[in-house]
DNA sequence: AAAAACATACCGACTGGTCGGTTTTACATA
DNA sequence: TATGTAAAACCGACCAGTCGGTATGTTTTT
């Protein structure tokens, strides 16, 4: 059976998360994320290249869900879709909540280490591509008020990103479930045609 | 003279804000910002009791600017405030767009690390007041639509920073300057009461 | 001459990664 | 079903290099 190998790969998987989002992508050592995973150091190469190509897995695995939530989304109108995100929040702030900090690295080693830029920045684009051509289409069918999707696109993108961040910072500052989906409502008004 | 000695510790100071925001706090050794600054270890050591505490310095010094900006900006009214915020975006942009990975890193470290934590939330929290309390008044005077100045505050909050990250993760993806002028006057229009 | 500023050699702890050897698994054969 | 065997999975000691920090000595300033 190949089930040992994908048991232990998932094992490994797990710590790593964990061991990141908690300490960071440097301070946590393999050594560390093995000793967790309770494996050896040589199941570990045996399953990844290196520390790096680890943390791409993890990458990966986080930009593919995000794929699946759009891919569940499409088919759906402009204004709906938002609705939606505002109903994901407190979905979002609890499951991704307590690995917000690894994500943050994702983008701060991305803006430093060109390999893990490539894989970060080609669905970034593709994001924000999905929701500007959203939010056209809600103008022409004319739900939406006349404005720069493009712009629009980066603001929306803007408000989920900076509300993360200052719930990561200050996690008890404020009811941040609410905080989120008051804002989006309010972003969303401002959006939508009077 | 003491003017040596100050002179060395601003050439630390210069090489740590080079080489962190280049490389990150971890990837960048003490050793190499010695070297960088071209004085020896023991002198870094004089000036400085740990790496941490040079990282604070840095962390102490940019909050003092934003402290600075803050006070200049008083005595405004509130849509006036926030058009200045506007005006002074491709500013922000240029100056703290090469150092933003190092302000991004006070951000995690921050989560992470009890003390560096404390130096943020502080004045975190006394900036977001500041914004709440401005969109309030703004509203008593009659300039702002009716909302909830709390919620107000972090969603402008995170538009700037927002739009700070996706410009770090994609600085060729658009013309910042320019996206960023244009949501912030979108959010201020849906603010302003019309 | 006392004190502050700086230089240099060095330390123990720890890092990511390697490597030779052992155990487990999968599968063919009888 | 039992058995032999090659490959895959796994182990753990080990390596060279780097890290933050220190101890001790030298130079410069007051």
């Amino acid at each position: 059976m190949q089930q040992r190998s994908e048991e232990t790969r998932s094992k490994i998987i797990e710590s790593a998360i964990k061991l990141f989002s908690s300490r960071g992508f440097n301070a946590a050592s393999v050594d560390d994320i093995c000793a967790d995973a309770g494996i050896s150091k040589g199941a570990f190469y045996h399953h990844f290249e290196s520390k790096q190509a680890l943390f791409l897995a993890l990458l990966d695995g986080w930009l593919q869900t995000i794929d699946d939530a759009i891919e569940a989304s499409k088919d759906k109108s402009a204004p709906e879709t938002f609705m939606r995100m505002t109903e994901a929040f407190p979905y979002i702030f609890q499951s991704a909540g307590n690995h917000l900090p690894m994500y943050m690295e994702f983008w701060l080693q991305a803006s430093r280490d060109e390999k893990i830029w490539q894989a970060t920045v080609a669905p970034y684009r593709r994001y924000h591509k999905y929701f500007a051509t959203l939010i056209k289409k809600g103008i022409d069918e004319g739900s939406f008020a006349e404005m720069n999707p493009d712009v629009a696109a980066r603001l929306i993108v803007s408000t989920a990103m900076g509300l993360l961040l200052q719930s990561l910072l200050d996690p008890k500052g404020a009811k941040w479930e609410k905080v989120a989906r008051e804002s989006t409502t309010m972003l969303l008004n401002s959006l939508v045609k009077k």
